[in-house]
DNA sequence: ATCAAGACTGACAACCATTGTCAAAACCTC
DNA sequence: GAGGTTTTGACAATGGTTGTCAGTCTTGAT
């Protein structure tokens, strides 16, 4: 078997035009929301398919994902690709993203401590931002 | 004993319900979850009574509530009434309370270098307990 | 005890995000 | 192009959660 670097997909319209809202859009947005604004642009894409794709951008490591308040689903595009958490605005939504290896430290050796295994952390910074605080 | 600091909400047969199966329970637990035991052992509470009284519960900060992964929310009485996190377990629930100065500090100074205010977070650790790992 | 006021309850409908379905369309390889 | 596979999208179905509202229960006062 041939190396495979990472096409495991078909590049479609549609993915395409996920992709670019998500490379336009700083913030976390809902798989709703994505779809609305989509429609909103002319390049309609089916809700189904917007749900699909960032599924499959999320399985892939490719989109991070996190849970708003009201349980909705949230995706966003990060910089970096390692393991990382984020700083966000209570108000606005304007996003840092923030490595913490003494955070990693501290989870997995408090899980160690207690005989857990297999150890995964979430970890989120809310806050109201500068601009917002104006 | 006739200090009664916060008597906001009424006593009922349904409360004291609910509020006996969390003492009894040491893992988070879902509102669908606590429903089903409750008509399970006979003492029966509608469903919208189960959900109204976990919520007051949660905004009187009496019960802990986080995400399942399936986005359900999930509810447990902590001992602790400080602020804490969890070490859950993936498979059994089984939950540890921690408390992690060292990450309160943290987090609040991360806030602070990018001059967020009025900050709160989130954390939980997932993994296998000793038990189910083996 | 009794009572009135209003908080609480529960069966059911309504909501809404998310997932399943499946035939039609798009894509890639030969 | 033809054939086989993947993807799409409209729609139905699911499932947790919240809204509704008439009837019931608590509570504090009488």
């Amino acid at each position: 078997m041939t190396v495979q670097p990472a096409r495991e997909h078909r590049r479609t319209r549609q993915r395409a035009a996920v992709d670019e809202v998500l490379d336009e859009t700083a913030d976390f947005i809902s798989a709703q929301e994505l779809h609305a604004l989509l429609r909103a642009r002319g390049a309609g894409v089916g809700l189904a398919t917007v749900y699909r794709t960032l599924q499959t951008l999320a399985d892939d490591g490719r989109v991070d994902v996190l849970r708003s308040d009201a349980g909705e689903a949230v995706y966003r595009r990060c910089a970096r690709e390692e393991h990382h958490h984020h700083l966000v605005c209570r108000s606005c939504g304007a996003t840092v993203e923030i490595a913490g290896p003494t955070v990693e430290r501290w989870a997995k050796s408090v899980a160690d401590q207690h005989g857990y295994a297999d150890v995964s952390h979430t970890l989120e910074i809310f806050g109201t931002c500068p601009r917002c605080a104006a």
